[in-house]
DNA sequence: GCCTTGTAGTGCAATATCGTACTATATAGT
DNA sequence: ACTATATAGTACGATATTGCACTACAAGGC
């Protein structure tokens, strides 16, 4: 959830705009991405799936919840969910009998490149705000500020 | 839920990065905001009593749920929570038989303060990876990132 | 005034998120 | 090797989110 409008303050309230824009945003790019989903498939569906392609498929649960930065219980539920879709397939891990890997199926494949070619109009529509020019400025000030709190979440 | 770091893309891809790490910025954030808040309240309840002190309280339900993007029904539980926390109170509309207003408590202006209070210092500590000019450069465009989504969002 | 249509809020059911507790297995210390 | 501790995953329960259907009231056309 999060806040409207307002105007720019200083100090610590600067901050708390920054956040608070960031969560809108967030909201608003969830609820276009679940609108281009088969049906019974959400934001972290997706998510997954794309992660799975970019990293290779194969990693463990748990590995997916740290990426995500979600409980491991969180992410066993996404992955069920999944599963059930036939989009991946959990395997035993032949190098820890604890754990499991989680490989796409031909069709988790397929969904995850359609739903790609169907956000494709959108995010061009993106470039008419947000020229490549403002992402190359601002992507450097947002992953300084994830690496920084995600830091300070486990230590 | 969200992705970690790799190698800036370009194209629509640059795009699906930027979003990326603002799905994981807010979630971290998040957390960060509910670590501080006392038990059982969690962040929507905390954002609830904040703009109710920014716009003033009085506010109806329906008006919450509009400034939040949420639906009606969400808003309707978060209230209730709130509500059984005794930091709102729910009166009738004089103006409008069928609607409610939302009143904030003395708890509620309290335990809005003391959590601001609680957040100064992670909000002091997050200047030393983004001052505050990185802030006047990036919050320009990302009010108008949430400006367009939103425009999208309703027509 | 009456009827039609729209709006504010709630009730309920389906699913999601996540903390706690548990099982099985791995790893380190001795 | 044995024991203590740590880790991967699941089970389960509490709470959150949201769509749909419903009720109460409002507003406009006649």
């Amino acid at each position: 959830m999060s806040d409207e409008k307002g105007p720019p303050p200083s100090g610590p309230g600067m901050y708390f705009g920054v956040l608070n824009e960031i969560g809108i945003i967030e909201q608003l790019s969830r609820t276009l991405l679940e609108a281009r989903l088969p049906e019974g498939l959400i934001a972290p569906h997706f998510t997954v799936l794309n992660h799975l392609i970019r990293v290779r498929d194969g990693r463990t649960p748990l590995e997916l919840a740290r990426a995500f930065q979600v409980p491991k219980t969180s992410m066993s539920h996404t992955l069920a969910g999944l599963e059930r879709h036939g989009l991946i397939e959990m395997r035993p891990n032949p190098d820890d009998k604890r754990s499991k890997q989680v490989w796409l199926t031909e069709q988790g494949r397929t969904v995850r490149e359609s739903t790609i070619a169907a956000l494709g109009g959108d995010l061009a529509d993106i470039a008419e705000v947000l020229p490549p020019q403002d992402v190359a400025t601002i992507m450097p000030v947002l992953t300084r500020l994830r690496i920084w709190l995600d830091t300070r979440r486990d230590g």
